[in-house]
RNA sequence: GCGAAAGUGGCGGAAUUGGCAGACGCGCUAGAUUUAGGAUCUAGUGGGUAAUCCCCGUGUGGGUUCGAGUCCCACCUUUCGCACCA
């Protein structure tokens, strides 16, 4: 037998047989408990890179293991095949179609996949771009629609000039769309929209189900989808004869208010204004903020600018006039896109007022504070808690008092309203783009807007189309496609030529595989739920407002439809690190790219899943090391020299082990497997941390070979020998599937060794006859004794007091006290 | 500015409940084997030191405790997220 390990030969071997044998197929035993683990399904873009390695190796370590503790596992993978780099491929290259370009990729990195060793079901693949797939996606658009959740509306929508397509608030990052980096524009369309506000309150309720998901990524939908509670007041305005409605968190310090800002894009603005002295200054200032770029207008530090509009409104808790400014500081998108500015008690308004030099009054005494605030003298708004002044029969209450009595008494009068407002928009899901689902509408002059039947689902993409070099949408060019009649009266009519955003595909598409290729409905509710929720999800951190809060819509949205009694879609997420080479992402510009496909040639499937799995804890970030990869082959060679060198003494080993006839080594031996099966158990089960299980598998093998090292060949104990290798291959095999697939066979077992039970752990192994109890003084570690396990705490401070090393320390001073931590250490105080 | 996470040998990292800091791996040193190299095996490897004694040591400074990498306070650095949301 070769003494080193033949990766080439034994990788293709086994990838044929488990093909044959159908291993990873999902497992249906009712016998069983069920366990869904998933990894976020990739864009297919070609080839597979490091980060791609990693996710899944970590997610087919999970589904090995429990597979191997006797659950049926549904660890799936498919494709996120829409969008538009297939579309950049075929425009910048006018022979390859999106859909072969696509095909293509999907093939490649699917036989990538598979040499990794990855135990995907693939009879449950998914692809979101085969029609099988988008028939659905429009189906639930379809009812969507109906349920009111999918609307049309003119709004200003994010513009990306180089995608030529809109985004979703989600998709742009500072100012700049998340996937080329392009600087947005705002432009005013008409697009399609799901009602995500609808659950924006369960959305971040149903959080507290979430106990295993990171905090950080909890807190980051929660900012985003930013609740705030408060009152909606309406002022008068007389010169109008028109009631101005604003938003604000304070009611409490509505006698504070001496001014009022609506947002340069407000409807009042012009009527304000108009055939009035300010109409053209007005108009020019409004013309220049809107201009300002949505980043630099949303700036907490840039210049708060504003104009008097000559209007008043009436303040109606005290009937003052105030006047009415616009300001580039106050935003169209949020609460009513006009606020009333408090200039003692909020910065921004403190800003403006001394800008502007608008009163400012005080309103909340400070409670640590004896003279009365003064609004001239203030250096800063104050915002914090405290006693009400200057604000009528409310003087004296403390602000939380003020804000219930005030909206109790203002809601009777019919001025304010209790009122939550959220910083989270609508989805924007239309893309003026060709390579996605069409959206499944028809427009008609006679019936208006008409969803697409289900029984005509899926509107196809037309195969044929010309793609324009300036990445117009090709779809509104093809007639074929655009004309069509009315599904309702049967006239004539035009389909809608947007597509759907490719978060829509990515965000049901977890609940499909548990069902994945039924052909009537996009799932039956008990096969989904017979999986559903995803036991463990696991993905990258980018994710984590974008698809993480849509599909968790979705799925609730699925929930109110009655097709799932899931409310929330993964359980457990991991956030999985980025994979960095000299300390930076991998990237082609930085030429510091790691190629899978190298690896994989030079080392094997399973040195690189082991050295990504034992470089780094998953969620954290790795750093990529060649002399790292060359650790873990020098590893899989060790063990695999343990076994076939071995060999003889393995098979010819008795059945039983006997543990009486142990010697010290034997015994150490023994306790060493014992824990090691402990440590890798509760590793990964308990804490996902790959790293610290493979480690205590290299101590096992350490472990065995110095025991074999210390002893010739006859007076080895065979069965122990036997049951070390055993349990070690065993221990290895969710991480290295192939090799000991290999070794499992090589010693002679006929099943694969991936259909095998998970050991077990002898607690009464780990006990230990003999403890090494610590002896400090003062703290520090001064000496150790060993004693037998089962002594008692008496004969340990006897045993303490008589060793030679501590008399010595005694005799410097006085024994003051004495600490005995049992089993583990004794701690003299000396003075 | 606000919020969160992190900071441990030459490097990646471990220490799960406040109880022997540095497991495991890389690298390095010495030796064995080899014609030689590679591979492999053995021993060593936080700093100071002749030393197995001893002293110092987990970003910095303080604190709590018999005992702190771990808990508390302040600060520094890095990373990430948010940043006129009324």
């Amino acid at each position: 037998m070769q003494d080193y390990y033949p990766f080439q030969e034994v990788e293709k071997k086994w990838l044929a047989e488990w093909e044959d044998s159908n291993l990873h197929k999902t497992g249906v035993d009712p016998e069983k408990e069920n366990y869904y683990v998933l990894e976020m399904f990739p864009y297919p873009s070609g080839n597979l890179h490091m980060g791609h390695v990693r996710v899944y190796s970590i997610g087919d370590v999970i589904a090995r293991y429990k597979r191997m503790k006797g659950y049926n596992v549904l660890h799936p993978m498919g494709w996120d095949s829409f969008g538009l780099p297939a579309e950049n491929a075929a425009i910048k290259n006018g022979n390859i179609h999106p859909k072969e370009w696509t095909w293509d990729n999907i093939a490649n990195m699917k036989k990538q996949m598979q040499a990794l060793g990855l135990s995907y079901d693939w009879d449950r693949e998914v692809t979101t771009a085969a029609e099988d797939y988008y028939k659905w996606t429009q189906w639930f658009f379809v009812q969507m629609f109906k349920n009111k959740l999918a609307y049309k509306k003119e709004s200003t929508v994010n513009w990306c000039p180089s995608c030529e397509t809109v985004l979703a608030n989600e998709q742009v990052v500072n100012g700049a769309c998340e996937r080329c980096g392009t600087e947005v524009d705002q432009r005013d369309l008409e697009q399609w929209f799901f009602k995500i506000t609808d659950y924006a309150e369960r959305l971040l309720d149903d959080h507290q189900l979430l106990e295993n998901w990171p905090e950080k990524v909890k807190i980051m939908q929660k900012n985003w989808i930013g609740r705030s509670e408060g009152a909606r007041v309406t002022f008068q305005v007389p010169d109008l004869e028109k009631e101005l409605e604003v938003f604000t968190t304070r009611p409490d310090t509505l006698f504070g208010a001496t001014y009022m800002v609506l947002a340069p894009e407000h409807p009042y603005v012009a009527e304000l204004t108009a055939g009035t002295e300010k109409e053209a200054e007005v108009a020019e200032f409004v013309k220049k903020a809107r201009k300002q770029k949505e980043m630099e207008r949303t700036s907490a530090d840039s210049e708060k600018l504003g104009l008097f509009t000559g209007a008043y409104a009436v303040n109606p808790v005290n009937g003052e006039k105030i006047p009415i400014y616009i300001a580039n500081y106050v935003l169209m998108s949020y609460g009513t896109g006009a606020i009333m500015a408090v200039p003692a008690h909020d910065q921004r308004d403190f800003d403006f007022a001394r800008k502007y030099g608008i009163e400012i009054k005080a309103v909340i005494q400070p409670e640590d504070q004896e003279q009365e605030l003064q609004g001239a003298e203030m250096e800063t708004a104050y915002s914090g808690s405290g006693k009400l002044i200057n604000s009528g029969k409310y003087n004296g209450l403390n602000v939380k008092e003020a804000f219930q009595a005030m909206t109790a008494d203002f809601s009777e009068a019919g001025f304010v309203k209790v009122e939550t407002n959220y910083r989270l928009r609508d989805w924007l899901i239309s893309r003026q783009r060709y390579w996605g689902a069409p959206i499944p509408i028809v427009y008609c002059k006679k019936c208006g807007t008409v969803a697409v039947p289900e029984e005509e689902l899926p509107v196809e993409l037309p195969h044929d189309v010309e793609f324009s070099p300036t990445g117009e949408s090709p779809l509104k060019k093809v007639e074929s496609f655009v004309n069509t009649t009315c599904p309702h009266c049967g006239g004539p009519a035009t389909r809608e030529t947007d597509t759907m955003d490719t978060f829509v595909d990515s965000s049901w598409y977890f609940m499909r595989y548990a069902d994945a290729n039924n052909e009537s409905s996009p799932f039956a509710k008990d096969k989904v739920d017979n999986w559903f929720p995803v036991d463990q999800y696991i993905g990258g951190i980018e994710h984590a407002i974008l698809h993480l809060l849509y599909a968790r819509f979705f799925t609730k949205v699925v929930h109110d439809m009655g097709m799932t009694d899931a409310i929330e879609p993964f359980t457990n997420w991991l956030a999985q690190g980025m994979v960095l080479k000299d300390g930076a992402k991998m990237s082609k510009s930085k030429g510091n790219v790691v190629d899978p496909k190298e690896i994989l040639a030079q080392y094997g499937a399973d040195t690189a899943r082991l050295f990504i799995l034992f470089a780094a804890p998953p969620e954290k970030d790795l750093e990529w090391s060649d002399q790292g990869v060359e650790g873990a082959e020098r590893f899989l060679n060790r063990v695999w020299r343990f076994v076939t060198e071995n060999l003889e003494i393995i098979k010819t080993a008795p059945a039983e082990l006997n543990q009486a006839e142990f010697d010290q080594p034997a015994q150490k031996l023994y306790r060493t497997l014992h824990a090691s099966i402990k440590k890798v158990t509760e590793d990964i089960s308990e804490r996902l941390n790959f790293n610290t299980a493979i480690s205590a598998i290299m101590e096992l093998t350490n472990e065995v070979y110095s025991y074999l090292n210390q002893r010739s060949k006859a007076d080895t104990n065979q069965a122990l020998i036997k049951e070390v290798a055993e349990k070690m291959i065993l221990l290895l095999s969710p991480f290295a599937p192939f090799i000991t697939e290999e070794l499992w066979h090589i010693l002679a077992y006929q099943n694969s060794i991936h259909t095998q039970q998970w050991p077990d752990f002898d607690p009464q192994a780990l006990q230990k006859d003999e403890l090494t109890i610590v002896i400090q003084i003062n703290g520090k570690v001064r000496d150790k004794i060993t004693v037998p396990a089962d002594i008692s705490e008496e004969e340990v401070k006897a045993k303490v007091m008589a060793a030679e090393k501590i008399k010595s320390y005694l005799a410097e001073g006085k024994l003051v006290k004495t600490i005995y931590i049992p089993g583990k250490l004794v701690n003299l105080v000396v003075k």
